[in-house]
RNA sequence: GUGAGCGUAGCUCAACCUGGUUAGAGCACUAGAUUGUGGAUCUAGGGGUUGCGGGUUCAAUUCCCGUCGCUCACCCCA
């Protein structure tokens, strides 16, 4: 049934039973990446819209048809964010943060819009974790980013995905680049599909994203190295970093191009299982002249953003499920014969225990401690604090072991430590 | 933006092709068997303008058209 208001298209209104994964992954992201030395970044939702035009480049695809574009009251062009890369170099700009400090280690996460029509890993508003390197750069700047990436994805669970790893060259060999392109793709024309003619046109780089298998042949035979001896080398440096340093061996992918105009040198992308058609867990890349278009100085940067949906969505493909982990600490407590004494006794119990990092579900209505019991199995709980009369007034709890079938009286006071010597 | 499929109870679905009295089932929910020890079983109960609008017909959940929504795919991206 419809109700009367229902959310946009490609929202979602996210539930409990839903948001614990999505904390739990959250969690995690800012463990390690502040671990890595990484410290967070927010910046405003919506920006002007010359920020993104200017940056993603004014013939991409995310500028031309799938950004949310307003007027405000004044009059202004202004835009909900397409992705976060633009919103922090602005925000990194003009703050003056590189006077403060020569180089930057960012995280975000958040809430990134598109109006694209809706499919399996696609939302119009969708989450983004993802990192920004600014003014490093070099091979072991790549790498760093890459390896964090990629470890990462291992520490959250991810099992059976595939690195791939590209060079696009810098700006200068762009143009260069390009002309050889077409002048190779003009030439077997006549062996490539209709999209194929049509990107020839458009943006031939995009050739190398067809996944028509007619045209694979022609792809494979590119002159996709055309791009300077310093660029070769440098793609070269990334490799061996990589392996060398980080034990990681990208598969390397000659059609992958990013669709956002800005990246420069290396591009990766990260796919998972069980996705569907959009299989992209994560991307990222380089992309040195950012900086310099939106009016600061030349800064090199690098960075990745992960699709938070779709790693959860793969999460589950590979088997794990986040909510599992959130389940095995949860505690649930049984409060019996309520009374003034026995709530506030749950209250301040519920209180602590979130305190100290258990998530903690209950029932407040009057029930029998059966009906306690069988909520907890339904919410697929593990763990029942049982409060009733007789524990209350002797300080303890009983802990209910409900896969174990055990229970054990604790005592209020050392309810916590003994806790977590068992979660 | 293009194409295809699907909209029936809170959820998953049946009945639709071959139109015909009160649109069914499972799960969930409520109460009880069972006042402090769970997953089971049994009994009873509440819950629907069949997405919305129009057409064909004596009669539409069923056939047709439109619309809105969802899903998947293309494009592109996380």
């Amino acid at each position: 049934m419809s109700a009367k208001y229902q959310v946009l298209k490609g929202m979602v209104d996210l539930l409990p039973g839903e948001i614990e994964k999505w904390q739990w992954l959250e969690e995690k992201a800012r463990v390690f990446l502040e671990a890595g030395g990484y410290k967070e970044i927010r910046t405003p939702i919506v920006e002007p819209l010359e920020l993104f035009s200017r940056s993603l480049g004014e013939g991409s695809d995310i500028v031309h048809k799938e950004m949310y574009a307003f007027e405000d009251r004044g009059g202004r062009k202004i835009a909900l964010r397409p992705e976060m890369t633009a919103s922090v170099a602005r925000a990194v700009l003009e703050n003056h943060l590189l006077k403060k400090s020569k180089s930057l280690r960012l995280y975000y996460l958040g809430p990134m819009f598109r109006a694209e029509r809706p499919q399996a890993g696609r939302r119009r508003q969708f989450h983004q974790i993802g990192i920004e390197l600014v003014n490093e750069s070099g091979p072991a700047a790549d790498g760093e980013v890459i390896s964090l990436l990629w470890r990462f994805l291992h520490y959250a669970g991810l099992d059976g995905a595939t690195l791939k790893l590209n060079h696009l060259g810098c700006s200068k060999d762009r143009p260069a680049l390009v002309t050889s392109l077409k002048n190779y793709f003009s030439g077997e024309k006549a062996k490539l599909c209709a999209e194929c003619h049509y990107r020839l046109e458009k943006n031939v780089l995009r050739i190398f994203d067809c996944k028509n298998e007619g045209c694979q042949p022609v792809i494979q035979k590119a002159p996709w190295e055309d791009f300077c001896s310093h660029c070769r080398k440098n793609f070269d440096e990334v490799k061996t970093v990589l392996k060398t340093e980080h034990g990681i061996t990208p598969q390397i992918e000659r059609r992958l191009v990013r669709g956002l105009d800005y990246y420069t040198g290396s591009v990766f992308e990260v796919t998972g299982p069980g996705l569907g058609a959009q299989d992209a867990v994560a991307g990222g890349g380089r992309y040195d002249s950012l900086y310099e278009s939106l009016g600061g100085e030349s800064v090199p940067a690098t960075g990745f953003s992960i699709g938070l949906e779709r790693l959860l969505t793969a999460l589950e493909g590979s088997g794990r499920d986040p909510l599992k982990a959130v389940q095995a600490r949860t505690l649930y407590i049984a409060s019996l014969a309520v009374n003034v004494q026995i709530r506030n006794f749950c209250r301040e119990l519920i209180l602590n225990l979130r305190e100290a990092g258990f998530p903690v579900e209950t029932h407040l209505q009057e029930t029998s401690l059966s009906e306690h019991l069988k909520r907890a199995n339904r919410l697929g709980l593990r763990h029942v604090l049982i409060a009733g009369e007789s524990e209350v007034q002797k300080g303890k709890l009983a802990l209910k072991d409900l896969e174990k079938h055990t229970q054990q009286e604790i005592d209020r006071a050392q309810l916590v430590s003994t806790l977590k010597a068992l979660l």
